[in-house]
DNA sequence: TAGAAGTCTGGAATGATTCCAGATAAAATA
DNA sequence: TATTTTATCTGGAATCATTCCAGACTTCTA
């Protein structure tokens, strides 16, 4: 999604436009292939509108994610990361150095034979393989840097 | 896996068995198919061992992990869910009564194919769908006991 | 351009999980 | 069986990403 597309599903869904939304939106574009975490996000969004706070940056994220302009993957212990890339997709997750990387695939599940079955109505996904990336797998010593842990 | 098999593997890997871990192994296989969290198992397992301690439940629930007798789903914000079924599956989570079914699949993904394009060799996945399950759908006005949210 | 309502701010609160140091008990050894 | 070694247990304090709050501030409508 573009900046004025995100501008623009913001006022369909009556949010207001303001700097704060602005810079953030920014930030998901430029460094959406990051997945970047409220953190990251907060500090490259201050740069842009000087007063934000933290606050409203975890407020934006959540009210974005609402409004379906992003998701949030969320961890336990170490930070949520969005994502921009909506689209069905694996995660390749880098447990060495926290990279976050997308995988096209076909989709594989018959929704409506699983919900026939199950009874279970899906709204949303999270597909994620866990491993070594191929940064990480080559040189175990250095920490790479422009990614997270 | 049963009592026994768990047991077994303790005691290969050089961990103890301590009547805390049995209590904890216990509740795994009586309540595995609720995937239950630190806090239930913790009140379950007290009921066996009486002085049993939350801290022990987190290591125990850790260490059991690491040793690949469990799964942890981690989420954010509220508490990690534990999986004793290893066999690769979809969860199927219930967003309204936190319920977590298995769903089988057949593997969907040629993984040598991933890693010859992208480098990254998996070691571990999460393949997650959310939404509303049978009695949630149903009955939109009660609260589903048995279930965590 | 004024007012209503949504949004922002920073500091305090939350809550699942981890950390710690002293106490305890499993298992190896004699 | 008694002793020793060392993993494990305990309870309370600490952690840390995230949420909450009340007062201040913008956005947008009319």
């Amino acid at each position: 999604m573009t900046k004025d597309a995100i501008i623009q599903k913001l006022k369909e869904s009556g949010l207001r436009v303001t700097s704060q939304r602005i810079a953030i939106i920014e930030v998901l574009i430029e460094k959406g292939h990051l997945h970047p975490g409220a953190g990251l996000i907060y500090k490259e969004a201050r740069k842009k509108s000087r007063s934000l706070s933290l606050s409203t940056t975890y407020a934006t994220i959540n009210e974005f994610s609402r409004h379906g302009v992003i998701k949030t993957l969320q961890f336990d212990g170490v930070e949520n990361r969005c994502e921009s890339n909506l689209d069905e997709h694996i995660n390749l997750i880098c447990e060495r150095c926290g990279k976050i990387m997308d995988y096209k695939i076909p989709p594989s599940v018959d929704q409506k034979d699983m919900t026939r079955r199950t009874g279970f109505v899906v709204t949303n996904s999270r597909l994620e393989y866990y491993g070594y990336c191929r940064d990480c797998r080559q040189d175990k010593k250095r920490r790479h840097k422009h990614y997270y842990l």
